[in-house]
DNA sequence: GCAAAAAGTTAGGACATACTAACTTATTTC
DNA sequence: GAAATAAGTTAGTATGTCCTAACTTTTTGC
């Protein structure tokens, strides 16, 4: 009965509980690309308090899955870094696969994504992405991690730190905020649009947009969650 | 900040943990139609100790979900029950869309569905029922509750009480063993399918069954686990 | 380079869920 | 109807995750 109870005690295949998951997104989506996540930002994006953090962080470095020096904040060990993938890779493809096969609406994917990832098998997700023809992004435009954990970690420019008068298609906008997607929906920013910033006014005043013969205009704080991929420069600075 | 921790304060409000809407699936299940849930049996089904039954279920009643006599089990409360079916919804519906929609075989529904169950919000649910319009049964013939809380309550014959000469039309089968599910496969045995009492040995022996040209022979466990809805006896007792 | 501020940690506790061991109540059997 | 058996409960404990309060370490700003 203890026996059975044990079962596959190959370390580090052991299932892990949906917190550690969320925890290891956090932390890689914090440290993306080599850098360390702090215990208060990794609080912060899984809103609980820094000492539940701490206490945590330390229980994941003993299971392996990252490197944890007190006071110096946490590193994904690579175990720990295909541990997220994988939940980010459910995540994403779960979320594609609701806007695809279920009609879900884009702000409203991300939110029942965070509960399914916990719940379905790799099985499930593989047939979802299968089902929508093995798509490379979310619906947010955030890539998806294959499943030998590969990902695009190409880093864009966000539409706050573009040039005025340079040009970018948007490839990603954050994905957290219902009712910042629905405006971005509305003024249609959205992932494979074409937008050239026309002008911004100072301290951090509004940035003019210009998308096919639409003009409009945002503020610094949503234009940073608008990732763009700049085109070649056709026009120089002007404005 | 203690406010908005409490958020939604509305009694019999509150979602349920996944562990509490496994009780009162099972607690439901066992006493389909009044009956009440014995401690033990709801260990059982549940492969809990019942010590941990005792406990859980003081709590549920303390919250209203089931009426709870120390020492003469328990029956679920009209929110009980409501609940209850909620989840049963859940799962029947997923099983279905699973199959359908994913092309799942319906050994492994079950399983993916136990843990979907419990994430899946009521609007995932109703867009898969409404995507693979709407079923009445899952892929073991089990009905699935409707969204206000009806269910076919529908008391069938298993294939074990069957009269021998007797036809039924199988209406549902046992759902939790994926090998006795892919047995039945093996044997055509599915829900739709017209089946005859041939013979039945004596002390528990098997049962012979007759399904158009095909003829086969099993056990009365196994008998047990299919349920018939049977046909006006065209033939009498022979055999 | 030291004081103030920020960041992070430990201590101690809560809650949900499970367990085993020991006990109590109910049911069965003769 | 009393003893044996079955069913169910309580007591005490463990684990995972979270919290607040108090403390320590690191960083920042002059």
């Amino acid at each position: 009965m203890s026996a059975a109870r044990e079962e596959s005690r190959v370390p580090g295949r052991e299932p892990l509980t949906a917190p550690v998951e969320d925890y290891l997104k956090a932390i890689y989506t914090i440290g993306k690309g080599s850098g360390a996540a702090a215990t208060n930002e990794i609080a912060q994006r899984l809103a609980l308090a820094p000492a539940s953090v701490s206490g945590m962080v330390r229980r994941l470095a003993d299971q392996g899955l990252l490197a944890y020096e007190r006071y110096h904040g946490v590193k994904l060990t690579e175990s720990g870094r295909r541990a997220a993938l994988r939940t980010l890779r459910r995540h994403r493809v779960i979320e594609a696969y609701l806007a695809e096969a279920l009609g879900y609406p884009w702000d409203r994917v991300h939110e029942e994504a965070e509960r399914l990832e916990h719940a379905a098998s790799d099985e499930l997700v593989d047939r979802m992405a299968a089902t929508i023809g093995e798509p490379e992004v979310d619906p947010h435009g955030a890539p998806i991690p294959t499943k030998d954990g590969s990902v695009d970690e190409t880093v864009y420019t966000s539409l706050a730190d573009l040039a005025v008068g340079a040009s970018g298609v948007v490839v990603r906008v954050a994905d957290e905020d219902p009712e910042m997607l629905r405006y971005l929906g509305e003024l249609s920013i959205l992932p494979g649009k074409r937008i050239t910033v026309k002008s911004r006014a100072p301290y951090d005043g509004p940035i003019t947009l210009g998308s096919g013969r639409q003009e409009m205009s945002i503020g610094p704080a949503l234009a940073a969650h608008v990732l763009v991929a700049p085109l070649a420069d056709r026009a120089g600075k002007r404005g």
